[in-house]
RNA sequence: GUGCCUGUAGCUCAAUCGGCAGAGCUCCGCCCUGUGGAGGCGGCUGUUGUGGGUUCAAGUCCCAUCAGGCACCCCA
């Protein structure tokens, strides 16, 4: 079988098991994203390039995202995230959107990068954002969404941890050492990779942004500072606030986050394993300048993006994935012979018209076959419609998990199968 | 874009020092002509990713190439 085109680089086929997870983790967002009183909605998946220009990270766009002409020569790009697309909605609407708005979706989206673990070139992401309100309490309630799927989805604080920090806390700190406001966010790029480089080629990189040994100093102190957010009326808020929803224990402050995008503006945040073996979960934070950059009335805004590929890893690893075998249907209905397949068929009109989940094998064979069939898919329940049957207007239920089968009137056979799959459950 | 590892049956993997390409699972048939899971017996499946080189002999060694995985970069 050399000849099956592979799929594409990057890309998950989802056999039914895989898309049963998919559903249950949708499911799963959709129910903690409603119960905060969030509405859905969903962008184009194809937008134009000039959209990701204004504000996107210039690596996001330019490496990695698929861009391609489309007959008259535009440009345009599978998106390779969300919030874009949100500005431009809300913008496009910004006079009539009663605020806050809250807003939430998930859907796929596509980079184009070297795939490895916990990275697919397609993935599917959860989005969640609160947009019109510069409360910290919007920014706590947020973050405790995030908290409430993971435990929503079966982790504890014990697995997972959302460190937090403050983007304007960092800002003063750092201008305290003298750096000029033009070069923090290369600053903030060099703090954001303290603990990746070793530490001489780290001072190195900092000495070539122009910083002193002093500064440099002070830059590693400040990220070993663990008490400083009590400092920060921001962070003792929200860190309050926090407490009074009943999320306090999934969150810590951490001075070395500060997160690669330019477009945060407060308070920023990541989930991660608490082992560190993968990279983070969800990330996210406050972005108040976000749709003036592309053109709209300023709104302040504060959200998150949760990607599908590494909480799947994280949920296996500590063994709460939930096994998945919902069977397709509550009865199989078989097919003794080529001459009785209407009775049977008609028999599988009757199930489905009482609400049953009904099968109907799609020819006569061996009822071993049939039988055996039913047991692969888990379905539960089986009927025999045979010649004997027939004759006596009656039909044979078998139910497969108990080997035990019963003979009832055809007729009655609906309202005895809903009485079996409801006792069974 | 940089580096490392791996390509053998539909799937997961063996094959000693270079010496006849194998096993488990799956699938199909039978044991069992109206009843599934377990068991037994039998059967199908291969240009060893591709191209070249060395050798009496290459899955195995060498070169190239393609594909996949992992790490860096960046990020969900």
């Amino acid at each position: 079988m050399a000849g099956i085109i592979r799929p594409v680089k990057g890309t998950r086929d989802f056999y039914p098991e895989l898309m049963a997870q998919r559903m249950w983790l949708y499911n799963r967002i959709r129910a903690v994203s409603e119960s905060y009183g969030y509405q859905e909605w969903e962008a184009p998946m194809i937008e134009a390039l000039e959209l990701y220009a204004a504000k996107s990270g210039e690596e996001l766009v330019k490496e990695q995202a698929f861009v391609f002409p489309d007959r008259g020569g535009a440009l345009l790009t599978l998106r390779p995230e969300l919030t874009p697309s949100l500005a431009r909605l809300i913008a496009q609407r910004a006079r009539e959107l009663p605020r806050p708005i809250r807003w939430w979706s998930f859907g796929p989206f596509w980079r184009y990068e070297r795939p490895q673990k916990g990275r697919t070139r397609e993935f599917f992401q959860w989005n969640i954002d609160l947009l019109g309100s510069a409360s910290i309490v919007a920014d706590a309630e947020i973050a405790s969404i995030g908290a409430g799927l993971l435990a929503a989805l079966g982790l504890t604080s014990q697995h997972i941890v959302i460190s937090v920090n403050s983007r304007r806390l960092m800002e003063a700190r750092v201008a305290d050492l003298g750096v000029r406001a033009e070069e923090r966010p290369k600053v903030f790029r060099l703090l954001d990779r303290l603990d990746k480089l070793p530490a001489d080629k780290w001072a190195a990189e900092g000495t070539q942004l122009g910083l002193s040994d002093q500064q440099l100093a002070g830059l590693q102190l400040l990220m070993q500072d663990r008490e400083q957010w009590r400092s920060s009326p921001e962070l003792t808020a929200f860190f309050d606030t926090c407490s009074a929803l009943g999320t306090r224990e999934w969150f810590d402050f951490d001075p070395t986050i500060v997160r690669g995008l330019d477009y945060y503006t407060g308070m920023v945040f990541e989930a991660r394993d608490r082992d560190g073996e993968f990279r983070a979960i969800l990330g996210g934070g406050r972005y108040d300048n976000l749709v003036a950059d592309v053109g709209g009335d300023p709104i302040t805004g504060v959200g998150f993006a949760m990607g599908d590929v590494v909480v799947q890893l994280v949920l296996e690893k500590y063994g709460v994935l939930p096994k998945l075998r919902a069977a397709p249907a509550d009865v199989l209905v078989t097919v003794f012979s080529a001459e009785l397949l209407p009775a049977s068929a008609a028999l599988a009109h009757a199930l489905r018209a009482a609400g049953l989940r009904a099968e109907l094998y799609p020819e006569a064979d061996k009822l071993a076959k049939q039988l055996k069939y039913a047991d692969r898919l888990a379905i539960p329940f089986a009927t025999v419609l045979g010649p004997d049957e027939v004759a006596e207007s009656n039909v044979t239920i078998k139910q497969l998990a108990s080997t035990t089968q019963l003979k009832c009137v055809l007729t009655a056979a609906p309202q005895a199968l809903l009485r079996l799959r409801d006792g069974a459950a």
